[in-house]
DNA sequence: GTAGGGTTAG
């Protein structure tokens, strides 16, 4: 098992730290109430009032915290917030702020959401009004910094809040810390916890399980769950769960069977979410009839299907071509006691849009609404698309201006594609302005709509001023292949120097890899691999393309690979 | 009631 503890010399370590077990540090810690008036308290009625009146606060606290977890659950931040604030609106009146676990719901809604700053915010004014946080509060403002890559601080807070460290704070950073690939660090936190006698649970392990599985590294990932039955932290259904998705991405239906097979005689229990991540694995591999047999040992076990399960199936019914089946399923999904959410309309409509049939399309939105569903942004895009499809793309765009529709980067990038494929380039550029002022960040996906259609223009410096642009959100292989290919085709193929002299740009080894095979699909010859060799403590590889023709031969570039 | 697993788009 691959470990080091020097990977917590990564982060910044404090002098002393301690911890705790998750259970007794989790509890909200108010505040001192301020002195009691000297004066004498108020007479039995009165008191009886102010009693009732707490009472229906707290009730309200909870009752609102419920909403807004649910709210927050169908991805509806700004609905949480809006609660949030009538929560704050009726304590204003008694003087009383949001408790803790209100603060709590909207913080990780809004970190969630990748709202940061309006997350840091609600926090320092829960902290100006008096409310005390707690450790979940301090494992949310870890997870938030973690998923800004922000480590340092993440292991600050660890260490600087009021409360000792929990093995939930160091869970939270070890997940992290997996998810943004830092497994080596993540395993120097885990030796760290060790050092302080802090045991780690399932919560901790399963991240770094999950990285392997995410990484391809299943053999990895199956030893390490042998290692936690060894130390006695049983995997648990979601260990196993990430294990049978990592199987089935990687096409073994067979041990995926072995795995459930075992789970009789093991610790574990298969859930609906198992047979969800089996049943939508199959499908994904092309074995829709597979996955759909599996539903049936699912209601055999005795689980129920949920909003997902519904989704995976009219996915995988929409797959076998049974288009009339998952519409019939999806309008009787009431009366059969399936809940059908807005997920489950999407995936049937965006089913029939790659058909065409936009009428049908309608007629599902209506139904949807009818029954109360409330269509979301990937609904919109799903409608936008098939008008374009529909040759109503005049009405698709003034969609966007119209309320409650949240027009979102996608919508653009539909709409953008849609006007180049149609030589409308007058009113691509419009959209393109207009994402502009909506402070719509483009995508790799709108950079490589632009640069191939600026291509297909022969506008090639512009395409190549989109993708110097495209470059500093991080270079995408996406629009890199667009526009060598173009290049190459346009026999442009010395601009692409102009390309490689960028210093915002380095190469590595896919970059080459994917130029040869420009040039060699393109009928240029790919000569020679030079030997790589170090030069000035740097890994430099060569590659030395001679060309057919006329142009003769020439270095395309030298690649710099890793540092002193 | 906070930390790990599951569905749909260009």
């Amino acid at each position: 098992m691959a470990s080091s503890a020097a990977a917590a010399a990564l982060l910044p370590i404090p002098s002393s730290p301690s911890c705790s077990s998750s259970e007794d540090s989790d509890e909200a810690k108010p505040l001192p109430p301020p002195p009691a008036p000297e004066d004498h308290s108020p007479p039995p009625q009165q008191q009886q009032q102010q009693e009732r009146r707490r009472r229906r606060g707290w009730q309200m606290e909870r009752d609102c915290n419920v909403a807004m977890r649910d709210l927050a659950l169908a991805g509806d931040v700004d609905g949480v917030f809006a609660v949030f604030d009538e929560l704050k609106r009726a304590g204003a009146d008694g003087g009383a702020p949001p408790n803790v676990l209100c603060c709590n719901t909207l913080v990780n809604a809004l970190a969630e959401a990748g709202r940061a700053g309006e997350a840091l915010k609600v926090f320092e004014e829960m902290l100006a009004s008096g409310v005390a946080p707690n450790a979940s509060s301090y494992n949310i403002l870890i997870k938030l910094h973690a998923r800004q890559l922000q480590f340092d601080l993440a292991w600050e807070l660890i260490h600087k809040s009021d409360l000792e460290p929990d093995v939930g704070a160091y869970s939270t950073l070890i997940t992290g810390l997996c998810r943004a690939g830092k497994v080596v660090e993540a395993w120097g936190v885990l030796d760290w916890m060790l050092e302080k006698n802090c045991r780690p649970m399932v919560h901790t392990y399963t991240p770094i399980v999950q990285a392997y599985c995410s990484d391809g590294r299943i053999e990895e990932a199956k030893l390490l769950m042998a290692e936690m039955e060894h130390v006695g932290c049983l995997p648990n259904a979601v260990t196993y769960n990430v294990l049978i998705r990592a199987l089935c991405d990687d096409g073994r239906f067979d041990e995926v069977d072995q795995v459930l097979v075992e789970s009789r005689t093991k610790d574990w229990k298969p859930t609906t979410v198992t047979y969800n991540i089996y049943m939508n694995g199959l499908c994904r591999k092309g074995k829709a009839k597979e996955a759909l047999e599996q539903l049936d040992v699912m209601l055999g076990e005795g689980l129920d299907p949920t909003a997902y399960t519904l989704s995976i199936l009219l996915n995988c019914l929409c797959h076998d071509s049974r288009l009339l089946d998952a519409i019939y399923l999806l309008q009787r999904s009431t009366e059969l006691k399936w809940y059908a959410g807005v997920v489950a309309y999407n995936t049937v409509m965006s089913r029939l849009c790659e058909m065409g049939k936009w009428m049908a399309i309608l007629k599902l939105l209506t139904d949807m609404i009818k029954k109360g569903i409330e269509p979301n942004t990937r609904t919109f895009n799903i409608l936008i698309r098939s008008l374009c499809v529909g040759r109503k793309s005049s009405l698709a765009k003034s969609l966007i201006h119209s309320q409650g529709f949240p027009a979102n980067v996608v919508t653009y990038n539909i709409l953008i594609h849609w006007f180049y494929y149609r030589g409308k380039l007058t009113e691509a550029n419009r959209l393109i302005s207009l994402m502009e002022e909506k402070n719509i960040a483009r995508d790799e996906v709108t950079y490589t709509i632009i640069v191939a259609a600026l291509c297909r223009e022969g506008k090639f410096d512009a395409a190549t001023g989109f993708f110097l642009q495209s470059l500093k959100s991080g270079l995408s292989m996406d629009v890199l292949t667009v526009l060598l290919s173009r290049l190459v085709h346009a026999d442009k193929i010395w601009e692409i120097n102009r390309i490689f002299d960028r210093k915002d740009l380095a190469p590595d080894h896919h970059v080459f890899d994917l130029t040869i095979r420009t040039f060699c699909r393109a009928g240029y010859c790919c000569l020679r691999w030079d030997a790589p060799r170090i030069h000035e403590g740097n890994l430099e590889m060569q590659q030395t393309v001679e060309l057919d023709g006329e142009s003769g031969s020439g270095q395309l570039a030298v690649a710099t690979i890793g540092g002193p």
